[in-house]
DNA sequence: CGCGATAGAGAACATTCGTTCCACAAGCGT
DNA sequence: ACGCTTGTGGAACGAATGTTCTCTATCGCG
């Protein structure tokens, strides 16, 4: 990977280019036409909006899908420092977690088809920081390990727990000294795991 | 704006297309060509396709950007939030009558200028279900009541806490029975507010 | 069983896309 | 001042795009 300095043929100036572009994804999630990018960043030609893009590729910017359509990449989603305006010996920002992604729902949810958001209810599992109120991301899949977090059917109902398992089989462990554990009679039905945890507070 | 089971021929079906649409887009940041969306969705025809698009268009979820590209809207990004325990049938392509549909982001931030996250270290508010390697999303201003968990400034660092008082007047309360209350010496600034928390189960 | 409505296949089409080539202008060092 | 490098303007080109049309298969309903 290389920095822009070091590909750019003016620095200073594509990384103008780049901040425009930045700003139309921002607004329309959309890389624009070569044409419009040339009418945006005011190139007349075709051709040098051509190379920038080559620049701005090589950079690592951007990239072709496998259908040859532009799109940018997580780098092109960075934010400068300046962005950040947090005084020195801020509990370093989460820029490091988040940097990949644009968003938090990126970051949550890769796989947004088989993905669903579902408000807990009760407090079975408090001692593992899950509240009531709080709203679980679950990716909806059959196959689980133990240790984790997943949304099993219990008697034709839904419940959120540990999966566990000691000799005499699979289990849900809730979280809370209150709760026993759950030893399912018959079988034990995966719906899904648990992948993120979003609390609002208010 | 219409639901999708308004206007979409076979909701179901079309729901599942969406779904596979959202993927590709989380995993490129682009929406294919109407060939390459044929080849993904199993339709041998463009008109085929050409027809889906004109229904999500409609129903709100892809738009047209200033130069005739195709572009997901705010809505393409939307998740359906179930209640918990989970309706029976719920795996099943979710039918709209659901509760409510939000975007992560717009859940949980709804200042973006003024809003920072910032990842938690250390588990002196464990038991408030804020633990080591959260994300925290804190909204800056210097006004805080008792009671929110507040980013203050003590002793030029950085301290998540709640923010309590008595007749002695404020202090920052951990949640972990092993950290003692702080007491600042020489008064005490609000960074911001924590408004909400992310984690994410790898 | 037959009818109509609907969705998809397939092909033709004009448009638009990004690439590539060449020529010219501006900036730089010698 | 000159020549060289670099970047841009412009035009031409083939490839790919999305629209539209017709025809056929399928489904639901009576």
């Amino acid at each position: 990977m290389f920095s822009i300095a070091q590909i750019m043929g003016n620095p200073n100036r594509d990384q103008e280019y780049l901040g425009k572009l930045q700003d139309y994804y921002a607004d329309y999630r959309s890389i624009p036409s070569y044409a419009v990018i040339g009418d945006m960043l005011g190139m007349a030609s075709k051709s040098a909006v051509s190379a920038l893009i080559k620049r701005l590729t090589l950079a690592g910017y951007v990239e072709m899908t496998p259908d040859k359509r532009l799109a940018p990449t997580k780098r092109f989603f960075e934010r400068e420092l300046a962005d950040f305006p947090i005084p020195a010996g801020m509990p370093a920002a989460a820029n490091d977690a988040m940097s990949e992604s644009l968003t938090i729902d990126e970051y949550l949810i890769p796989k947004p088809s088989s993905t669903i958001m579902v408000r807990i209810k009760g407090d079975s599992m408090i001692d593992a920081g899950i509240h009531d109120g709080d709203i679980a991301i679950v990716e909806k899949r059959h196959a689980a390990s133990v240790g984790d977090i997943v949304v099993a059917v219990v008697d034709n109902e839904y419940t959120l727990k540990e999966l566990g398992r000691d000799k005499q089989g699979y289990m849900l462990l809730p979280h809370n000294v209150d709760y026993a554990p759950i030893r399912p009679q018959e079988g034990l039905e995966i719906f899904g795991i648990m992948v993120g945890l979003v609390r609002k507070y208010r």
